[in-house]
DNA sequence: ACACTGACCTGCGAGC
DNA sequence: TGCTCGCAGGTCAGTG
């Protein structure tokens, strides 16, 4: 569920919460969230600072003292910090003990989450061939002309394609689409200039409001509450039944693998 | 080269 | 009440 804002949020939670912290011990207990090995990745971050806290697309990048930990929450990871005295439950996959007291835990109930060690000087800009950032000048008009040339994919899965812009989820590709007034289903190859020149406006403007609604959430963060973003900003169509503009009902459609929502009255 | 499908996981709710 | 089944969704490997 976490999108662009949820990481967002999460990374300026975490930023506001532990920077400056230093990792005392780790305890790896699913070793299957960890893209490397367990012990390495134990002894790699023992007496490493939490000390520049950034996002890309959806990966939490967490630059420690000599060494950039990367974490990607995918459906449900979710980061905790509790005092030692709260009991686990037996989604807590990663703890890690900081110098404060505190422990910084990992939760994800479906074990999809990933987390990798990397050297700090990763190029971020081509990582895991990431699309631009919606807010960076590269995503522009002529950069989504230019990129669905010879392609006839939905804009829905456009959207959804982290190469292609980096950090939409299902939730917000439904979203942007009705704010364009574009049916989710529509090929790419039949967007106006004026679609496309929307397309950009209108990502910019969701995710912004919608990160501005995460971020007032930080104000309200105690200790054990689970640092994370649910779906801040109320939908106009995904999971919907009747269309808040025009009164129709909300249909459900099945786009690339995925439930999409649509007003078949606003969106063409 | 592009497009589509299934696997990875677990919890939950619908239906029988 | 208790079971099975399908669905949720981000990413990537595999296939057409």
């Amino acid at each position: 569920m976490p999108e662009l804002p949820e990481v967002e949020t999460v990374v300026r939670t975490l930023e506001h919460q532990i920077q400056g912290r230093e990792i005392e011990d780790v305890a790896v207990r699913t070793p299957m969230i960890l893209e490397c090995d367990p012990d390495q990745f134990r002894k790699t971050l023992i007496g490493q600072h939490f000390r520049t806290f950034e996002r890309r697309g959806k990966y939490l990048l967490l630059y420690m003292d000599s060494v950039l930990f990367l974490s990607h929450l995918r459906m449900e990871g979710k980061y905790y910090l509790q005092a030692p005295e709260e009991p686990l439950d037996r989604h807590m996959h990663v703890i890690f003990q900081l110098d404060d007291g505190r422990q910084l835990r990992y939760r994800d109930t479906r074990k999809f989450g990933r987390m990798n060690l990397l050297p700090m000087d990763t190029d971020l800009l081509t990582f895991h061939g990431l699309g631009p950032e919606p807010f960076w000048d590269s995503f522009n008009a002529d950069y989504i002309r230019e990129y669905c040339k010879g392609r006839k994919e939905p804009v829905k899965s456009l959207l959804l394609d982290q190469h292609f812009v980096a950090g939409i989820g299902n939730i917000y590709a439904d979203e942007i689409c009705f704010a364009c007034g574009i049916r989710p289903g529509r090929s790419c190859a039949r967007m106006t200039k004026k679609d496309r020149e929307n397309l950009v406006t209108e990502t910019r403007r969701i995710l912004t409001r919608a990160i501005a609604a995460g971020g007032t959430t930080i104000r309200s963060y105690t200790s054990s509450l689970g640092v994370t973003g649910r779906f801040q900003l109320e939908c106009m169509v995904h999971e919907q039944k009747v269309c808040k503009v025009c009164g129709n009902e909300i249909r459900m459609k099945w786009i690339g693998g995925r439930s999409s929502y649509y007003c078949p009255h606003c969106q063409h």
